[in-house]
DNA sequence: GTGAAAGCGCTAACAC
DNA sequence: GTGTTAGCGCTTTCAC
């Protein structure tokens, strides 16, 4: 910018001005500065004026895992919010490690983005403590944080998960599984309520066998599936407690002779294509993302109130799968 | 960082030297520092950091669109590689628009990424050329960039599609159709090359009612479709140019009596359980990815050679839909 | 309408 | 081992 102001002969903050659109420059000096900017290729360093304003105009979003499909959308919800204001977003995956999701937070904070969307990973978030309370407006999404009041927008997962799984009944079955996410992910401990609640006000008994929760490798899903819908208490209905699980119990029913019925928590793309098509627990992955841009752009605008904590409706799409009878 | 310096009763450089790890301070200042740090909740600043360093340790990733699932997998590896070279990631969807792409690099270069991957959406990319000279490095990646010399990474679209025609064609089909991306979009006109080409080599014409490139909206597809499919000219297989185009193939061919081949390019989730099992032509998004971080991450090393460009092979996996005979 | 000076928070260079 | 000074490139303030 000093390299401009010498070369059109005028003054640093003349520069400033033009590059700023501010107004009280003359066409002529103008045409002069802008002359010298293309001709010594000249681009506003923001590093610099970040420094001297405070606002980024940048977001930090901490995901579980950018290749996920089913974060796609909220990202994208998110980004389109943020350029409706102006900002920029940094991305970063925590693949689930509390640790990682932490360096990531700290590392978009040491870069004075106005607010973070964290998808947590970690039970404590108190290491933002410091940051929230210099001004980093901070929203949890798809699960809460801990140890840090802050705005949370969820998923019903708890209903979702019971009226899936009360569906199930309806249509007979009495004998269900769960496949769901590890445990200490909330999602998957809120789904998991959700089966059992609907089994016990159907009255059933939930035997061992029937819940099983751990790391959503296709090995492991296999194995537990496998052994539930084998023995003399095999089952006769499955509920999946998200997109990757459904993916693998659909590959296992394929296999089998008789047919299981099955609704999935997340919706899958091509879901309406297989046989039986599935019938799934649908959430609406983009809304997510829109209201806590949402909520985190009204904070930057400066609300004070109380954290705000929505829960979003899950919504039961049914096509075929979860209204089979059970089998003999 | 004063305020700290002060609180422990320091200069600011000894600060400077606890924050960054450097050696030469006593453990019992070290203590004095770091308790004066967690008092005052100090976290470094990094735009200014930035500013004096010069590197800001972030790239900036555009894309055509955060959610769709084939860019999820290329972004992870992205992000993957700038994790472990210690950069952060800033990220942007151009929905295909020019000019958003052109927004986007700009405001990540107007924030001093120290490199750019970019998924082409405009056709000009001179306005990249002062950064380009200062020193920003950039990789284009899936599409080939323009008016700028860039390492570049491409799946080979061309061979990819061609090979998946020739098997089509193999199976006994002399009427085969092309549904593909707007033909402005360089892997569609590639891929229809490819069909082109494998059509030309087996001495087949190609009749104009038999290639349709558009905008891969459910209806268009749909309708191009359903107009190669009927008719006495009618295709007896189709070749559907990307994921987009193939999930509504799939729910066309599934509407109607007589079967009929398709080969997609690019894999898609749970393709192999579907009726038939869709026979693709899939890119190794992942690698992709991988790739042109290594190639940026090459030039930020220092790498002052000629412009690569890579093209990496594509993977024909046969599943059903591609290898059924002729219908009459 | 324009410009000079101060300073944002940090690090590099060089004292001590 | 530790502190001091200058300055990264910009915006703010205020004087002209």
């Amino acid at each position: 910018m000093k390299d401009v102001a010498a070369r059109a002969g005028v003054g640093l903050k003349t520069v400033s001005r033009v590059v700023n659109g501010e107004s009280g420059v003359t066409e002529e000096t103008e045409r002069r500065v802008r002359e010298a900017i293309a001709a010594l290729g000249f681009r506003r360093n923001d590093s610099a004026r970040i420094l001297r304003k405070g606002r980024t105009a940048s977001i930090g979003l901490v995901l579980e895992d950018l290749a996920d499909p089913f974060y796609g959308p909220l990202s994208r919800a998110v980004e389109d919010a943020a350029r409706a204001e102006g900002a920029l977003l940094f991305h970063g995956s925590s693949a689930e490690d509390p640790e990682r999701e932490r360096e990531l937070a700290l590392a978009f904070c040491a870069r004075r983005v106005d607010g973070l969307i964290i998808v947590p990973a970690s039970d404590d978030h108190a290491y933002l403590e410091p940051e929230a309370a210099a001004g980093t407006a901070v929203v949890f999404v798809d699960r809460p944080g801990s140890r840090l009041e802050a705005d949370t927008v969820l998923s019903d997962n708890f209903t979702g998960a019971r009226d899936g799984v009360a569906h199930l009944i309806a249509h007979g079955h009495r004998r269900i599984g769960f496949l769901g996410d590890a445990p200490r992910i909330h999602t998957a401990a809120e789904r998991l309520r959700g089966y059992r609640a609907a089994m016990a006000s159907a009255g059933l008994e939930v035997a061992p066998d029937w819940t099983a929760l751990g790391p959503t490798t296709p090995e492991r899903v296999r194995t537990d599936a496998v052994r539930m819908l084998s023995g003399p208490q095999a089952v006769t209905a499955l509920f999946s407690g998200n997109n990757r699980v459904t993916a693998t119990v659909v590959r296992v029913l394929a296999g089998l002779r008789r047919p299981v019925a099955l609704v999935g928590f997340d919706d899958l793309e091509l879901a309406d294509l297989l046989d039986p098509p599935v019938t799934v627990v649908a959430q609406d992955a983009a809304r997510l993302g829109r209201t806590a841009a949402a909520l985190l752009f009204r904070r930057l605008a400066g609300a004070r109130d109380a954290a705000h904590r929505m829960e979003l409706p899950t919504r039961l799409i049914r096509r075929g799968s979860g209204e089979l009878p059970p089998s003999p």
